[in-house]
DNA sequence: TTGTACGCGTTATCAA
DNA sequence: TTGATAACGCGTACAA
């Protein structure tokens, strides 16, 4: 790679020159070296050297993105949203994949924090148990989701969500509605949960335990999930998953049984994944505003890193999509 | 930050010592000042700083990810296997999202450039005309899918698999089939198309340009292509689509004008997405290693990187997954 | 076994 | 309008 003194002497200049040229639009500089600078730059094909820059400069411009699997349909959105505003700021975006696996992350924060990264994003938990390693006070940090961490953070409430999602079969006439859960470590996933409890109490429905199933987000989980359902003494009339992946599942599961969606069993989803709507039936689901949650929490950590003030805490707004995966429930029995 | 040399004061030793320690586990130390060099690193939490060492080894273990849209539900797991891999290997990952937007490659590859990264994976084209930029023989270049530009890549025989998907409907017994392609630019659309013609010429069945509907990849372009489609004189029977997304939407417009899958008309996908066999009916499609692809890619980088001999192409094996949605064309008319 | 000193490619300070 | 030169933080010959 060519360096900043192969184009001065190419030029007949000092270095400095070479580096105002490049570097300082305003500085005053004969158009005559200008010139010669310019070319030479362009004959050579230089490449200023980031490391370097970075060196001297602290930092080089770029961002941490840690997400338990991208491959999580969930969370591309995100990641669009974080690196289409980090790209304008003039920032590249790390991306980290952690499985929620606290060792991976520990890993993956030293790494950044090596790479001197301005600033580390975490979407989607995991994180829980390894605050010693990024609460260092000089390290910019924005959570995505809740993190049961008191650092700046945009939320969605899951909690009033799942409730709204809740109350929507309630007023279809569901008194035994099932949830299918996320995995036990996800805030998101308890969140959600705990909407769907609030709701029941509030409308004074049991929360019954065996209406209660743990998944893993998979639309394999939300299937074994429902066959389950399927199998005990009254089954319900309607499910809540807690995204769209695993309401698929049990829409399959459902049919399979020879039931019909929504005709036998309502099914409400989570997330609003761009293809919710083509489902079949098109599903019924919280809509989450994943892309905005991207850039929003990209422009608080570019204010963070910029010292700016800013506020610790954003929440974004959800909204109940009501397609065709839930309906009344008819009263069949009695 | 503190630096190497606060932690050689500490502990009352040369800042080569301490690079020794951290940096040779083999170098001879007395076990006492080793003791003293890693307790003052504790202490001080100290973070050696790897622009200042990539500075001086040209380099920063990086790789650079250049993909059209994370968002587009194809590259998730494709960045998954790079990241994976990646990670394993020692690299870190920087993802560049280009629109197929020539400009923003151009950019992307500059910063990349400029950050000195080790090398930089293209996936799924889109790269086509800026050849001057990253043609640089010093650069480690990989190219996910068939670009046009003669560098090492790993592929999948679209033409191949397109020709296989649509040999399945012939076999099927239709005549008249359908091709929704992804966008013009796309040269796997391209490819797929290619080998849709080729199998119907091959079984000596028409090319009717009437059959042949422009998509981009997306639920609503496949469901707007089988309206268009479900309008002229003499539908199809079948149609493939260039990816699952539009697979969705067709099945959808098909359902709307009262017909069924695969009853009235067979549709067969192209991907397997993860969900695609829980789409109601279950999709035929044609199985691609996404993940798989990105895995080779980055070994492939790697090599390169690392200046072994690598091949100049991998081909990787597509799978015709026949499901649900496609069946025997029963003759209606006639 | 340990330490000194140079250089990696830049930018910033100071001087001319 | 230009140019030396000193950092930035680290690794590594070379010395001791």
């Amino acid at each position: 790679m060519v360096t900043i003194k192969e184009v001065a002497q190419r030029a007949g200049v000092s270095i400095t020159t070479v580096s105002r040229v490049l570097n300082n639009p305003g500085y005053s500089i004969s158009p005559a070296t200008k010139e010669r600078v310019l070319q030479a730059v362009a004959e050579l094909d230089y490449r200023p050297n980031a490391l370097a820059r970075g060196l001297l400069k602290k930092g080089i411009s770029a961002i941490g993105l840690v997400v338990p699997d991208i491959s999580n349909p969930y969370y591309p959105e995100v990641v669009r949203g974080v690196e289409d505003v980090a790209s304008r700021l003039g920032y590249t975006v790390i991306l980290c994949n952690t499985d929620r696996d606290i060792d991976k992350v520990r890993r993956y924060v030293r790494v950044l924090l090596e790479k001197r990264v301005d600033g580390i994003i975490f979407a989607g938990g995991g994180i829980e148990g390894s605050d010693d390693d990024f609460l260092r006070p000089d390290l910019k940090v924005v959570l995505i989701g809740r993190h049961g961490l008191d650092l700046p953070s945009v939320q969605v409430n899951n909690v009033k969500a799942a409730f709204q999602a809740t109350e929507h079969l309630i007023e279809l006439g569901h008194r035994r509605i099932a949830a299918i859960t996320g995995p036990e470590a996800s805030t998101t996933s308890l969140d959600r949960l705990m909407g769907y409890k609030k709701a029941l109490k509030e409308y004074n429905l049991p929360v019954d335990g065996s209406l209660i199933q743990k998944g893993n987000f998979r639309p394999e989980a939300g299937y074994q999930a429902t066959k389950n359902l399927l199998s005990i003494e009254e089954r319900p009339t309607a499910i809540v998953t807690a995204n769209d992946q695993m309401a698929l599942g049990a829409i399959r599961a459902i049919r399979e049984a020879g039931l019909q969606v929504p005709g036998d069993i309502s099914v409400a989803g989570f997330d609003d994944v761009c293809v919710a709507s083509y489902f079949d039936p098109p599903l019924t689901t919280v809509s989450v505003p994943m892309y905005s949650m991207g850039v929003r929490s990209m422009e608080m950590l570019a204010r963070l890193i910029a010292n700016e003030k800013e506020k610790r805490r954003v929440v974004l707004e959800t909204k109940l999509v009501i397609r065709q995966s839930t309906g009344p429930r008819y009263r069949r029995e009695g």
